[in-house]
DNA sequence: AACATATAGGACTAAAATAGTCATATATAT
DNA sequence: ATATATATGACTATTTTAGTCCTATATGTT
């Protein structure tokens, strides 16, 4: 099992892919889909979800597409990941949520909260210019097509 | 969804209180199920895993059960967590067990690796002492019994 | 020897979470 | 008008995880 999940996975992509647009045209989900290898119509639905959350701006029609709504340097990781999968968390009981009734004696509690917050923080700490940059450098700008 | 999993967190929990009574009698799947909320059945199925790790010694035979094969301070977290859930990783290109045709092109690996490294040692330097002692001290040692 | 209490373990089922598809509506540039 | 996009709800499929069932075997006690 992974921490970051397939659909997360995809997201971040398509962040990272539209941060090396940033400034320009948009970019439609079916360029997304195909550049990034992930499967059109699921495309469409997270990039949906990143434009409900306001992460991106969406424009109908031909010549639309996505783009980020904030600059690449502002947007962090961590709330990508969070949005797609909902919060990342070590165990039920950190968050409490309905209130673990073994949680007073629970001691793996203590030092995996420590941990995640780490995490937490670590990851909210990586925004998506980073990412653009060590892609770019990287990359050797082979690109796949997927089926249309 | 949760880094550690219920399974997990059974397994966790059976250890600490195996850990409690380290250097005594064996303790039964039967007790280690009532007196930590877990199904009889799939606390067997736990315990023989854990067994099979080497990680317990058993007896079978009335006044037979589950015994630590090593000192609480000798067993952690980590190897508890992979046994029960498989290697602990942020996503699946950081084992390139199947070789990522994306890794070289892959922005996020090399900071999760190192995120993943980090988390890895955490979980590699907690021991069931270590659980056990914050354990005692928050316990007020109300148990629950469960249907037999 | 008989019995009760334990673990051992394969096979199976159920439930939950995740991923992915389908169908249809709506907006907009040309 | 038409082609190209996004928007969205409902649905299906797949995979993973959790949990159960059944039977075998070992061992202490009477």
């Amino acid at each position: 099992m992974d921490v970051i999940r397939r659909n997360t996975d995809y997201a971040l992509r398509a962040m990272v892919n539209l941060a090396g647009h940033y400034g320009n045209e948009p970019v439609s989900a079916r360029t997304i889909a195909d550049e990034e290898e992930i499967s059109y119509q699921l495309a469409c639905k997270l990039m949906q979800k990143l434009h409900n959350a306001k992460l991106l701006e969406s424009c109908m029609g031909p010549k639309g597409g996505f783009q980020l709504s904030r600059e690449p340097a502002k947007i962090n990781l961590l709330e990508i990941i969070e949005l797609i999968q909902g919060p990342l968390r070590f165990n039920r009981c950190l968050l409490a949520i309905d209130a673990c009734p073994r949680q007073k004696n629970c001691p793996v509690s203590e030092k995996l909260a420590d941990l995640q917050k780490y995490m937490g923080n670590y990851l909210n700490d990586i925004t998506l210019d980073e990412l653009l940059r060590s892609r770019s450098v990287k990359s050797n700008g082979k690109k796949k097509r997927n089926k249309r």
